[in-house]
RNA sequence: GGUCUCGUAGCUCAGCUGGAUAGAGCAACUGCCUUCUAAGCAGUAGGUCACAGGUUCGAAUCCUGUCGAGAUCACCA
């Protein structure tokens, strides 16, 4: 039992035993800072019904506890707010308890399986700052959920079939020269993106030419050569057609060792590749069985169709007229082969909100279907990065590449690290790896500090902080905390649970509180599948840490207990940081 | 137009199932490195929580409406 519910289980017999107030939802807050105590409780709500005044209730409550019990040490009443002080052994216990956790962090194994499925990228073109968003964002979700006791499958469903992959396969035919990444010199998924963008330019060439013979513009997009050529090419894929396959597999190629590389700087990774051009035939079984249960119906035409005006929503088709399958009828399929996969109890698909609608019909359609898989179904919907300018283009030029991006961070980390000369005594491969982990830990905290669902501002021309509420911040202080460990190491100074009273700093006691806390965040976190929960405490823990690490000396102190718990509590600091670091995907540097 | 999301300091964001004088960081200004790493610490200034009603002992938080921003409503994925 935590130290919060042995208070309320107090407070419960407090209220009995005064006021004979039978209540058991007992709820507590942290005390605000500015006022003395660790936890409040609120006594309003029964000022009413015992008709006395809030400090009357709040002092006898207080009164109580501190004389019958052995947990609460002092109290005061402000307004109608009780404020509990907890005595020092309570928490030099919880101190020894996580100093002995080797684990502290990771949560008892939960034996069910849970898939998180992100990244799923376009193979047409590189990744950028949205796709960056979306894998970090799949990554430490897939951790948090490891933490939480899950077994995880990470799987990525890659887009790599379609129009708009023919498009700038069929650029590349016309105007490629059979250039190649090593003849380029470019990574292979900025290759094949280029030649998208030149498809885009000479379609819009095209379409002006024949508004400019009269056609309307719709009509115009529709008739335009390139366009004809692009869907004639999509029918040759289908059909196999040796040439465009061959076209297809190459280029496909290029993008898939681009993104290996990519995957490997954001330092990412999947447990199962799956891709659509081996999926998008899945899902029709599932619709011809829909129909025979009655799930779908049939329109005249001979497309088929789902009603969900009873859910609120509106029909959907799930197969074409011609027997062919849209989005939604891949994803049925391939719902139904990951399960058979893995036979996980829950889904988490790390998609954008611009989604959300599908992804409502997907899981409507699953539970009509009565699916075995129907229940554990969850959009991890994220909002989109904006820019100053508004959303992110790819036809006007103001994508944020992904590659690009983190190559600015490494030079920024790079900059700040040769301004402050912190890199003496590094060999050059050393110093390497810190700007490396300096400029993804700026990045990837950016990114996982705000809220999922939220959508976000990134500024291009302001770059990101290494200062205050950033990842550097939070690296630094388990660098620092290192060199003290290791100083202490050549001291001998050796590290013990606490056995005899001692007195606490307020900044130690605060400590404890914080890492205390710790377990409750990583499941809340995995509740609501939101590493900015663990991105805000960690935060919140490296701050504490550095206001202890100002205001306490620990080699100067004499005494050797004292000394030797403030080791002990750096000790638990730098593994808690470090451990909430990595379910952010965010590695530590022991120096920096 | 229908549905959904959002609107908190100059900027970027916190604010849990309603609770104290609304919190951080950046930017600005003030102090603090002969003492464990100053990518730091302490402090000052900055807010009618879009607006208007309502529920409540109590509302940034819940409800209704207004205004503003965005997403979505494809036989695209």
């Amino acid at each position: 039992m935590n130290i919060e519910q042995t208070l309320q289980n107090h407070i419960c017999e407090a209220l009995k035993a005064e006021f004979d107030v039978i209540e058991y939802n007992i709820a507590l807050q942290p005390t605000k800072k500015d006022f003395e105590g660790s936890y409040t409780f609120v006594v309003f709500p029964y000022v009413k019904s015992l008709k006395k005044s809030p400090i009357e209730i709040g002092n006898a409550i207080g009164e109580y506890l501190v004389k019958n019990t052995s947990v609460v040490s002092k109290y005061n009443v402000v307004q109608g707010f009780l404020n509990l002080s907890l005595p020092d052994f309570i928490w030099t216990n919880l101190y020894n308890s996580i100093l002995s956790d080797e684990n502290y962090g990771q949560l008892p194994a939960k034996n069910e399986t849970v898939m998180v499925e992100y990244s799923s990228p376009n193979t047409n073109k590189p990744l950028h700052l949205g796709h960056l968003r979306n894998n970090f964002l799949g990554f430490s979700v897939a951790n948090i959920l490891k933490a939480n006791g899950y077994h995880v499958v990470k799987t990525n469903l890659v887009n790599d079939r379609g129009i708009h992959i023919c498009k700038s396969m069929l650029a590349y035919q016309k105007f490629g020269n059979l250039e190649t990444p090593e003849s380029a010199g470019l990574k292979g998924d900025h290759l094949v993106g280029k030649y998208y963008v030149i498809f885009d330019k000479n379609y819009k060439v095209e379409i002006e030419e024949l508004k400019a013979k009269g056609l309307s513009e719709e009509d115009a997009k529709k008739q335009a050569p390139l366009l004809l050529e692009a869907q004639e090419m999509l029918l040759k894929w289908e059909n196999n057609d040796p040439e465009t396959i061959a076209l297809w597999q190459k280029m496909n190629e290029w993008v898939f060792a681009g993104f290996s590389q990519t995957y490997e700087k954001m330092g990412v990774s999947f447990d199962k590749i799956y891709r659509e051009s081996n999926t998008y035939l899945l899902g029709k079984e599932t619709v011809e069985e829909g129909l025979k249960s009655g799930v779908f119906f049939k329109k005249e035409d001979g497309s088929v169709w789902i009603d969900l005006t009873d859910e609120g929503l509106d029909q959907k088709l799930v197969l074409r007229k011609d027997g062919t399958s849209v989005y939604i009828t891949q994803d049925m399929g391939t719902a139904e082969l990951k399960y058979n996969d893995f036979k996980m109890s829950k889904s988490i698909y790390v998609v954008g909100n611009e989604q959300d609608y599908h992804f409502e019909v997907l899981f409507k359609i699953i539970k009509k279907m009565n699916r075995p898989y129907s229940l554990g179904n969850f959009h991890l919907s994220y909002g989109m990065v904006d820019l100053p300018s508004g959303k992110m283009k790819s036809r006007e030029g103001t994508v944020v590449d992904a590659d690009d991006l983190m190559q600015e961070m490494v030079d920024t980390a790079r900059d700040r690290t040769n301004e402050l000369g912190k890199i003496d005594g590094f060999t050059p491969t050393e110093a390497e790896e810190l700007y490396q982990t300096l400029a993804m830990g700026a990045l990837k905290y950016f990114l996982l500090k705000v809220d999922p669902k939220k959508r976000m501002l990134f500024n291009p021309s302001e770059s990101i902080d290494f200062q205050g509420n950033t990842g550097p911040y939070i690296q630094f202080n388990y660098a620092r905390i290192s060199a003290i460990l290791r100083k202490a190491e050549q001291l001998g100074i050796e590290i013990s649970p606490v056995s005899e009273a001692i007195s606490l700093h307020p900044t130690e006691q605060e400590l404890i509180f914080t890492l205390s806390d710790y377990p409750l965040k990583v499941e809340e976190a995995g509740r609501d599948y939101s590493p900015s929960l663990i991105a805000q405490y960690v935060y919140t823990l490296a701050r504490a840490y550095s206001q202890f690490y100002t205001e306490v000396s620990i080699f100067n102190e004499e005494d050797k207990n004292l000394q030797a718990f403030r080791v002990g509590l750096s000790k638990i600091v730098a593994g808690t940081i470090k451990h909430a670091m990595e379910l952010l995907g965010v590695s530590v540097p022991s120096r920096m």
